[in-house]
DNA sequence: ATGTTTTTGGAATATTTTTTTCGTTTGTCG
DNA sequence: CGACAAACGAAAAAAATATTCCAAAAACAT
């Protein structure tokens, strides 16, 4: 028993001491230590000796994993991962309307406030009906353009690295006017264009997608208003809060990743 | 006990079951009807006499009201639940060979709250002092040199978009091994380097970084952790969430908006 | 190599949690 | 109003789960 400081009741604290932990832990502690930060949803849910199965231990040592940590036993450190399954959403909520009221004094924390906000408000206003289906085409589709300028050509970046980590082969379209019409002519019948644009809407973008439509070729439109110039194959609508006149991407990067593994898991089952 | 036909044992199926038995239930079976859609995750974390307490019954009826539904007994109808919280492909997987038509919901949710947790803890466990010190520094440098490749490269892109809006030169690093390092050789007495990396870490910005240390040129990294091989000049440490080992950006990108806004304002106080 | 300490895993035990049982209450219909 | 059935809750029984104990194995120092 190590046990004269009390442990970390956060999730947050906890990662750290699990983290700086592991060095001086005996080999078998410190494969559970690695275990834990790779599963976290497996150790919030599972039972002790499913987990110890899973980590290729028994259930002995998890127990003493958990007492080297400080905790009085194995369910002490399971309650610190179900805390962050549960929706401790409520009290960050509250605390979003005690920052508004106080000074806007903290501006890392706004900013991340607006992120959390356009994160979790989407997950209400999307249409995900319509998001699986793009992701569906995006998984049949020989070859993905990617289409992004200004304020949405790091989505676009973003999304090309997740699509080719997960084996979708896909291209960055070039961001002048002149070169990306001709780029996108290369593209072939089975492909498919993603296009990404809020307003003020990027006109090399809505060249873009007007020329998808002209040539038939299919098409996600990921933008702002149901009114957006891009108007073409499957539409998703996103609002992203601002601070500042600055509009966040949480929204925006939350899709492209979204796409990415959905698109992968299609992948995976068209095969199958 | 109802129990002809087979429980749902999605999510979704479950959801719709519960409100479709909703009206022919007796009263107090009603009610956990009511706080079962209420509270999902607690339903799925919580022990059934706990629930029974919130929920203002008894276990009894709780057990009841899983029979109804065409359970065995609670803890398959609990299953379920949990089920929704693990956000792993293993079980994902598992789920499509049941047949894939099920609604994307979990998935994108998922995301979106391993988004809006990232951007959260994000704001208390930031030394907020570094990083006003870091746009501080990025406000009065000749060029502001941008690093990041791999998962990071967006985020790199994105810092260039808003500093270029908010008047602040900056250059983005090529992400050629060779090229890179002959690019920062032309950066000039007061340049600065900032540089993102996170494990497993990207070779050409480890390179980077220490040519900038060599050099003596001002340099902040926005890294995961202390041991990060990323170490010259000021350290952000940020700590992502990830869905499906997939890692989100929402902190990174955070970051970047807060660089840049704040070095806006300070450049701003600076003519002053 | 040999004795000592630390780490480990299996089995026994203790605890918690779920499920069943059964008497009581509540509501309904003649 | 009274008989009957359905719904309910307290508590006992059963099952599942976590914890402790101890002997074997491994690592370490002498």
């Amino acid at each position: 028993m190590d046990g004269v400081s009390v442990p970390p009741q956060t999730y947050e604290g906890l990662i750290e001491l699990i983290t700086s932990s592991h060095d001086h832990m005996p080999k078998r502690l410190r494969d559970i230590a690695q275990f834990a930060l790779a599963n976290p949803e497996k150790m919030a849910l599972d039972t002790l000796a499913e987990l110890a199965d899973s980590a290729e231990t028994n259930p002995s040592t998890m127990v003493r994993f958990a007492k080297q940590l400080g905790y009085s036993g194995f369910s002490q450190l399971q309650n610190v991962f179900r805390d962050r399954l549960r929706g401790n959403w409520a009290s960050y909520e509250s605390r979003l309307t005690d920052l508004n009221d106080s000074s806007p004094e903290d501006i890392f924390d706004s900013i991340a406030m607006s992120a959390a906000r356009s994160a979790m408000a989407t997950r209400e206003n999307l249409n995900k009906a319509d998001a699986k289906a793009a992701a569906k085409r995006m998984a049949s589709a020989d070859v993905v353009w990617l289409a992004g300028s200004g304020r949405t050509e790091c989505v676009a970046t973003y999304l090309s690295y997740m699509l080719t980590r997960i084996g979708i082969m896909n291209r960055l379209i070039s961001l002048s006017p002149s070169q990306s019409l001709q780029e996108l002519s290369l593209a072939g019948e089975n492909d498919f264009l993603c296009a990404f644009s809020y307003m003020p809407y990027s006109d090399v973008t809505i060249a873009l997608v007007d020329a998808a439509r002209r040539r038939d070729l299919d098409c996600v439109c990921i933008t702002d208003t149901e009114v957006s110039p891009l108007n073409h194959g499957i539409r998703l609508f996103l609002k992203e809060e601002d601070y500042a006149g600055f509009r966040t991407l949480a929204a925006s990067m939350n899709m492209a990743q979204y796409l990415a593994i959905e698109a992968g898991i299609q992948k995976r089952s068209m095969k199958a």
